[in-house]
DNA sequence: GTCCGACCGTA
DNA sequence: TTACGGTCGGACG
């Protein structure tokens, strides 16, 4: 190396993380391998090489090489036992990129650089100070502040994502002190994410003031006694030795013994064909035919290159060591199919084959629910924590008094290490079912508070893996009793995430489908009916074989079905729309949200005195008493006894009485119906929510917990129960009322945030409609617009008739059109209706083109897909019923648009807390309605909060998908659910 | 007691 | 024309 030579050393891990976590998710599509890092990473090295003049560094490099962490424990280890102790396993899907990315490198012809014991960032700092010595000048491909120290008038970083050179300016910029001042100013913040301690309370400005006033970290400790803030002072003088310790930590070690020399990594042109040979293995057809033309060669004669990947079973724990290595891309014999766990230790699988042989393994293994364990005594109890931590994996299942997890008491808990090897655990089982008192604590269970504390430390141990079906409401019995559980995998949403569409994802379905083994039903345990009883009435024989086989099952389940997560390419999905809901979801039903019981007190009082005149009315009108709430004797008095016209009969064969029919008999005239839909409207009120609401206001939190379903649509969409409360009315102002009884805590408001028409810009981004694009960047009226485009009638002064129809036409864009629909919905004839969407369908041809594709999809593959790639199945869309196929595809046209809408605002909702706990905002989400999310917060935070909620749910989509179209959000605050929305 | 259909509240 | 959950009446056992 010499004068004028430039060296590139790219920071490769850091790349990694930094790729996966900000570019959209990509699978191969042929196995479902994750690959969006490498795909990446291959074309951040493409721009960079393939015409060194024209990248956007500027720059020709005439040396090369990628730098990689050997493995994750160095020297510093040493230095400080906790440096990095707090970092995560990497998720699942970004396990097989590490190998990838390295034979990517090769592939390039670039040196692939890595020394054990030390980090890339230590061999960097080595080669950048050689580079320099031997007169060359550095460009250091990273974005990591890590880095920065290095900077100086020779070497400078480039940001190969953001598209940004970082030299010595830029650094003042960003931290306020030169390159040179780095150290000093990480040693005193720290840094969070490699544990790194620093001295509390000092963030980057206070440590760049301080050191612009001292002028380095030992005059600062040195003179600590002279700073003004007391605080500060004493923190300082306090912490000195920390930031001491800090400050080896944070320091590169340039002078790392290196294998491979600095001439060594002079820069070797493009071997197109090998390049080729390994992009075509990755399946990146883009970038194929790029490399293919630039470096002159024929793609098609080259063949993909057999690739290695690492491909783990389970992620869990902070090294991963527990992984297949295999071969992907050339044929292979499948040799593990070993029950034994981890899966897996070196047969060569590729995803598809490995999922192929857990199914056929899991469904041949019988199951027998006599072997489970009893666990008594605390010691066997220990024995079997000890085990499932040394194990790293281990199924959880939680058996109490009820359904509804805020008020669920904690009988007893089963956990399950191999198939056939489970346990359960009694803690709140009575005795003396003759007893009059009912019983007593059964003798020899172990005390609940021994068994919690003995269990915490593995529950929350990041190297143990606890699996359950439907976490959430495990998590949330276990988060009441102190313990938040993490890492966890959920049969449950990986079935949804797989499987959505038709059919549950009930553990008995599951098993059934997936094990073939009928499970013992929970009625057959406690009874049935009036003779049922609660869990601690079980005697310990049989509750051992029902809980034991939930946690058995379970965790088979998991192994039949975790494996298909990347052969389907559905792992990400899984793991950044499902998984990390499942603790926002449960603390959000743990928050709960305040009801006032006086107003609905007082509502339904009101109600009762309405609906009573009415019912004396009606019985007047009707000349004898009946049921009103009957629609059959309500029928057969209308349409039979006194001969109203135009009934329709239900398919039933009952006279229909439904809103419709009743309105437009009071359209006619008459006045009976049109009582009978007030009376409907006023006792639907008191009986769904002014009386029914009260009934869930929890004894001890005084607030309402209602229960999210994760797993209920086919969509993707959430479900709300136990109440409702994503049904509350709103549409009539004495419905509205009951809106008024959710209100904040005292100092407190509610913030009501929702997407102004996310599913028609979903729509307008995936059908790629230039009218509608363009309707939405300039925030118009949708409606009017399509009413205008339509109609030809001007938006200013358009009769609100003509908007109304033009919004029904919209909707039914959105539920798959038909004529018939239509025309019921506007009560207009079918005719009319079939012009309307021929006139639609004219205006905007992109619609119909994509109702065509959407159709056509669905029947090649079954399937639909949202813009993050959730799937929606429906098989019977091939069905010969064309009753059956219409109705299939109409819900297939909208489950990639609900299901959109539904994915973006889970992403906002996973974001949230994070957001609001960085921002400092005490502010906590409490409800989501589908497309709004309804906050709490102090009143002195309402306006900061706002902002912070806009912009994280505006953002929503962000990096995985980049909109055509702008989200845009509403909120407002208010002391009551009714005037904040 | 349990199940299903009709009806109706929301997005 | 999409996606849900709750209440009621009424039929069934």
């Amino acid at each position: 190396m010499k004068n004028g030579d430039h060296l590139f050393l790219i920071d490769g891990s850091g790349y990694i993380f930094r790729a996966y976590h900000a570019l959209p998710p990509l699978t191969r599509k042929s196995d479902g391998l994750p690959v969006g890092a490498v795909s990446g990473f291959c074309n951040m090295l493409w721009k960079l090489l393939k015409d060194a003049r024209n990248t956007d560094v500027g720059i020709v490099p005439t040396h090369f090489a990628v730098i990689f962490d050997y493995s994750s424990k160095t020297f510093r280890n040493t230095l400080y036992s906790e440096y990095k102790a707090n970092r995560t396993a990497p998720p699942e899907d970004l396990i097989p990129q590490f190998g990838l990315i390295r034979q990517a490198t090769r592939a390039f012809n670039l040196p692939c650089i890595e020394k054990e014991g030390f980090e890339a960032d230590d061999l960097i700092a080595t080669y950048a100070r050689l580079a320099v010595e031997a007169g060359g000048d550095v460009t250091i491909v990273s974005s990591d502040k890590d880095l920065m120290q290095l900077v100086n008038h020779k070497v400078q970083m480039y940001d190969g994502m953001k598209d940004k050179q970082i030299s010595i300016p830029e650094v003042i910029e960003k931290w306020g002190v030169p390159p040179e001042k780095m150290i000093d100013l990480q040693s005193l913040t720290g840094d969070s994410t490699d544990n790194i301690p620093g001295i509390p309370g000092i963030g980057p400005k206070t440590a760049a003031q301080l050191l612009g006033e001292y002028g380095n970290l030992d005059t600062l400790l040195a003179r600590a006694s002279e700073i003004k803030q007391q605080k500060r002072r004493e923190n300082i003088i306090t912490f000195a030795e920390q930031a001491r310790l800090s400050r080896e930590l944070v320091t590169l070690k340039n002078d790392v013994p290196i294998d491979v020399e600095l001439d060594e990594l002079v820069l070797d042109p493009q071997d197109g064909p090998k390049l080729i040979g390994f992009l075509k293995a990755m399946e990146f057809t883009s970038l194929t035919r790029r490399v293919a033309e630039t470096t002159g060669t024929d793609a098609a004669e080259i063949e993909p290159v057999p690739v290695e990947t690492q491909w783990g079973a389970a992620a869990h724990g902070p090294d991963m060591e527990v992984s297949v290595t295999v071969a992907v891309g050339v044929e292979v014999e499948v040799t593990d199919v070993s029950p034994s766990l981890p899966a897996g230790s070196g047969g060569g699988v590729t995803p598809a084959e490995l999922a192929k042989s857990r199914a056929n393994a899991a469904i041949a293994e019988k199951i027998d629910t006599t072997t489970y364990v009893c666990i008594r005594d605390l010691a066997t109890l220990q024995q079997w924590i000890d085990e499932a931590t040394e194990n790293g994996i281990v199924a959880f299942d939680t058996e109490t008094n009820s359904l509804l997890p805020m008020q669920a008491e904690l009988i007893g808990l089963s956990l399950a290490l191999a198939p056939g090897r489970a346990a359960y655990v009694p803690l709140s089982h009575k005795s003396g079912a003759g007893d009059l008192l009912g019983g007593g604590m059964l003798e020899g269970q172990i005390p609940l508070d021994q068994a919690l504390a003995a269990l915490k430390p593995m529950l929350e141990d990041r190297s143990v893996l606890k699996i359950a079906q439907n976490m959430k409401f495990d998590w949330l019995i276990m988060h009441r009793h102190g313990i938040d559980i993490a890492p966890f995998d959920d049969t449950m949403l990986i079935s949804y995430a797989l499987d959505a569409g038709p059919g549950g994802h009930g553990m008995d379905s599951l098993s059934e489908r997936w094990l073939g083994h009928k499970t013992i039903q929970y009625k057959d345990v406690t009874g049935n009916g009036r003779s049922s009883v609660t869990f601690d009435m079980v005697d310990l024989e049989r509750a051992t074989a029902y809980a034991g086989e939930d946690a058995d099952v379970t965790l088979r389940l998991w192994r039949a079905l975790k494996p298909r997560l990347a052969a389907e390419g559905m792992a990400t999905v899984y793991e950044r729309l499902e998984r990390p809901l499942v603790e926002v979801l449960a603390r959000m039903e743990a928050r709960g949200i305040s009801i006032d019981r006086q107003i609905l007190s007082r509502l339904s009082g009101d109600l009762a005195q309405s609906a009573a005149a009415i019912e004396d009315e009606i019985y007047k009108l009707a000349g004898e008493r009946f049921n009103i709430g009957s629609p059959k004797q309500l029928g057969d008095i209308l349409f039979g006894r006194m001969g109203f016209p135009g009934g329709s009969k239900t398919k039933t064969g009952q006279w229909s009485t439904s809103a419709q029919v009743l309105e437009d008999l009071a359209a006619a005239g008459h006045e009976l119906p049109r009582k009978i839909v007030d009376w409907r409207q006023l006792t639907k009120l008191k009986s769904t929510y002014t009386d029914a609401l009260p009934g869930f206001i929890h004894a001890e939190t005084k607030r309402v917990h209602t229960c999210y379903a994760m797993a209920a649509t086919s969509t993707g969409r959430l479900s709300s129960s136990d109440p409702n409360l994503q049904n509350i009315p709103i549409r009539t102002t004495e419905g509205r009322k009951i809106r008024t009884a959710f209100i904040a805590a005292p100092g407190h408001k509610l913030i009501s945030a929702d997407y102004s028409q996310i599913e028609l810009r979903v729509l307008a981004h995936v059908a790629d409609i230039p009218q509608l694009k363009q309707a939405f960047a300039e925030d118009m009226d949708i409606h009017a617009m399509t009413a205008s485009e339509m109609f030809g009638v001007p938006v200013e002064g358009m009769p609100s008739e003509v908007r109304r129809r033009a919004k029904a036409i919209n909707f039914g864009i959105i539920y798959g059109i038909s004529a018939f629909g239509l025309a019921n919905q506007l009560s207009i004839p079918r005719e009319e209706a079939g012009q309307y969407i021929r006139t639609y369908f004219e205006r905007f041809p992109g619609i119909r083109d994509y109702m065509e594709a959407t159709k056509a999809f669905a029947r090649a593959n079954g399937y639909v897909e949202t813009i993050f790639g959730r799937r929606a199945h429906y098989p019977e869309i091939r069905s010969s019923n064309p009753q059956m196929r219409a109705f299939n595809e109409r819900a297939a046209i909208n489950a990639p648009i609900q299901g959109s809408a539904a994915d973006i605002i889970r992403h906002a909702m996973i974001r949230m807390d994070d957001a609001l706990a960085a921002a400092k905002l005490s502010a906590r989400m409490l409800l989501q309605v589908h497309d709004e999310l309804v906050f709490e917060a102090p009143d002195k935070e309402v306006e900061e909060t706002i902002t912070i909620v806009r912009h994280i749910m505006e953002n929503a989509a962000m990096p995985a998908v980049s909109l055509s179209v702008p989200l845009r959000v509403d909120a407002r605050a208010a002391q009551n659910w009714d005037e904040a929305h």
